[in-house]
DNA sequence: TCCATATCTCATGAGTCATTGAGATATGGA
DNA sequence: TCCATATCTCAATGACTCATGAGATATGGA
C-alpha cells in the first residue's frame, strides 16, 4: 500500500455510506452480499447510489465484484484492508511502536 | 474510537498535504514542529493554507497544537491515531483476525 | 422472442472542499 | 511604543462529491 493508494482508500472510507458498506461487508464474510441486498441494509438506497460508492469501494480496491446470476456479489478486499491498516500503523507508529500499537496487536 | 470520529479521521487523512502533515509530525516526534517549519517542508505553502489544513487535522482530533513564544508547535496526536488503527482493525477483522492481521501485529 | 429482475450509466443540481490573497491578531525585542 | 515575525481569519473562486431520476444493459425464465 502506497501513498496514493492510502488516499484513495482513505477518501473511500471518509463517506458514512461507504464505511457502513466495508463494514457490512466484512461481517458478511469471504461470500459476499448482492448490491440489491446492500442497498436494502443501507436503508433502500437507490440503485444508482448504490452503484455509485460501490463503484468508488471498488475503484479504491476495498472491494471486489463478480457476477451471480443476474445479481453481482461484492465483498471486501481483505489485504487491502489489511494494506491499510499496515500503512497507517507504520505512519503512526515510525520510532514510536510502544505508543502506537497498543489496541490490536498480539494479545489483547 | 466510534464511527463519526473515524469518518472525520478519514476525511481529514483523505487529503495529500494533510497526510504528509500527519506522517511528517509523527516522524518529528513529541516536540512537534512549528507551523511554519511544516508549510516550508511542504514545500512552501502559504501560511493561510497551512493554517487550513491544521485547523482540520485538529478538528478530526489528530494533531494538537501548543504556543512556543511567537511560534505554535503541532504533534501527532497518538492516541488518536492508534485508535483509528484499532478502528479500522476492529472492522476489518470481524471475525476474521487471521486473514486481517498480518501486517503490523506482534511478531515481523 | 418477450418479459421481469438486477445492476449500471449518464446528466443535472446542490452542497462541500481547497486554494488564494488581503488583512487581522498575538508575541517578542529594540 | 514601534516594528518584525508567526500565525490565524475571512471572502471569493474553481473544482470536486453526492443524490436523484431517467434510461440503458445484462441475465434468466416462460
Amino acid at each position: 500500500m502506497d501513498e496514493p493508494q492510502a488516499l484513495t482508500a482513505f477518501a473511500a472510507l471518509s463517506q458514512e455510506t461507504r464505511l457502513r458498506i466495508v463494514r457490512l461487508l466484512v461481517a458478511a464474510g469471504p461470500d459476499g452480499l448482492a448490491a440489491g441486498a446492500i442497498g436494502e441494509a443501507m436503508g433502500g438506497a437507490s440503485s444508482s447510489r448504490m452503484s455509485f460508492h460501490l463503484g468508488q469501494l471498488q475503484q479504491a480496491g476495498l472491494v471486489t465484484s463478480r457476477r451471480n446470476g443476474r445479481s453481482i456479489l461484492y465483498s471486501a478486499a481483505y489485504p487491502a484492508l489489511s494494506g491499510l491498516v499496515d500503512f497507517l500503523m507504520r505512519d503512526c507508529c515510525q520510532g514510536h511502536p510502544a505508543v502506537c500499537a497498543p489496541a490490536g496487536a498480539a494479545g489483547s
